[in-house]
RNA sequence: GUGGAUGUAGUUCAGUUGGUUAGAACGUCGGAUUGUGGUUCCGAAAGUCGUGGGUUCGAAUCCCAUCUUCCACC
């Protein structure tokens, strides 16, 4: 793969992050990260939107209806399909999938251990098989950082191994030793490249450790000192009970710059992201709002709810008036059940983008609440409705 | 009218030489799902075995009658 190797260690990030103001009783702080792809409040929810589309959903819908400020697309699976040669020719993923705002890429470790089969590790990087038609491939360190730079993201993350839960504590370490070193030679790589595309990416490194204290501990201080200009929480949400995530995240988070943005990845219920505000997180990304809801799950400012549930079959009224996009509005539950149960496309979309809807105005509400410095106290009571089912 | 076939869960079908409480899939009804394979997983409810008699210790299964549906022939 041919890269442009030309001094890239004078040129600064374009992009910055700044803290426009913090919550006195918590940790939570709102700020704004500038991309050349448009500016980000934080905190963000930021869909997931894996093979270069948010499943469902028109990037027109996305930007007006959802008013989304970032989404997510994956190395994984944008590697394997289109594969890089169309992304490079198509001048990187933003022109290619015709979004204009900024994008995050996640480097594919999670995919290759979630669901590519016949995967080795070793020191090099991680061998694994194609779940669309069985080839062999390697990621290594370097080549993620290639690929991502091919595919032009605003902000690009390392490799790194996402251990399961449970995962006993030899585990755990001998898998931060493996983490850390590829770091190091992620950061070389993206050091002496250069951004195909114009604008500038950023590179986040990720923090693993499992549940264990002293091994997030370890690597909460590696990922600091790599010296990026975001951080990234990695290993969390795979099945371990809320509250050891919460205890992982204020560990690390006492570690991790303040001045720097903090990335939770792969979080999660409403509950679960306005818990890690109060903890410091400025960044979010999750697949319940679009994988759950399109299969009947659905996030209201009255709690969870099945839609698919006979209650709903004769319930003529909106999914949710407080949501602010238009299909929250206009479409019942009872149609909306009808869909679903149905199989109907339109059920998938419709509950997408109410979902995506519903989880960009809660973090909006966050932010407000933290700038009017009443944020605790609003949480609380989110949290005790949001977790009501109805 | 005659001959043949058929009838078991909402649906499509299993059910051995007669042998515990008649099974499965789909559907239905619930639950789960956290850096997305347009999913996947878990649980539950659901049948007077067409009907009525008979044989037998025991019948979805064997016998008789009757009804349903389908096919062929007159």
């Amino acid at each position: 793969m041919q890269m442009n190797y030309i001094c890239a260690a004078n040129i600064r990030p374009t992009i910055m992050f700044e803290i426009k103001s913090r919550d006195k009783e918590t940790n939570a702080r709102t700020g704004l990260l500038k991309t050349p792809h448009g500016d980000i409040p934080t905190p963000v929810f930021m869909p997931v939107g894996t093979g270069g589309t948010v499943k469902g959903i028109l990037q027109s819908e996305l930007a007006d209806d959802i008013d989304a400020k970032i989404i997510l697309g994956n190395t994984y699976h944008l590697y394997l399909r289109p594969g890089t040669h169309i992304l490079k020719e198509a001048g990187g993923l933003h022109r290619f999938m015709s979004w204009e705002r900024p994008i995050l890429t996640d480097s594919g470790g999670y995919q290759v251990f979630s669901l590519a089969g016949n995967r080795k590790l070793n020191d090099e990087g991680a061998v694994f098989k194609s779940h669309i038609d069985g080839s062999k491939h390697i990621f290594t360190p370097e080549n993620t950082i290639d690929i991502q730079r091919i595919i032009g993201s605003d902000i690009m993350m390392v490799l790194d191994e996402c251990t399961p839960f449970p995962c006993d504590h030899r585990y755990a370490k001998k898998s931060i030793a493996l983490t850390h070193h590829w770091l190091d030679r992620a950061v070389e790589r993206y050091k002496t490249t250069a951004p195909l595309w114009g604008n500038e990416q950023l590179l986040f490194p990720i923090v693993q450790g499992g549940v264990f204290d002293d091994l997030r501990r370890i690597s909460a201080e590696k990922i600091a000192e790599a010296g990026m200009e975001g951080n990234a929480i990695g290993g969390l949400s795979v099945g371990e009970p809320a509250e050891e995530m919460y205890r992982i995240v204020e560990i690390v988070n006492e570690i991790l710059p303040e001045n720097k943005p903090r990335y939770l990845m792969g979080v999660g219920t409403p509950s679960n992201i306005l818990e890690a505000i109060e903890r410091g997180i400025d960044m979010f990304d999750c697949v319940m709002p679009t994988r759950n809801g399109r299969n009947g799950m659905l996030f209201t400012s009255g709690g969870i709810i099945n839609i698919k549930n006979r209650q709903w079959m004769n319930d003529f009224s909106p999914i949710d008036p407080e949501t602010p996009s238009a299909v929250s509005i206009r479409y019942s539950k009872a149609y909306l059940r009808h869909l679903v149960i149905s199989g109907e496309i339109l059920g998938a979309q419709i509950s997408s983008i109410h979902n995506l809807a519903f989880y960009i105005k809660l973090v909006g509400d966050a932010r407000k609440k933290i700038e009017e410095g009443n944020y605790k106290t609003w949480k609380e009571s989110m949290v005790k409705k949001l977790s009501e089912k109805r």
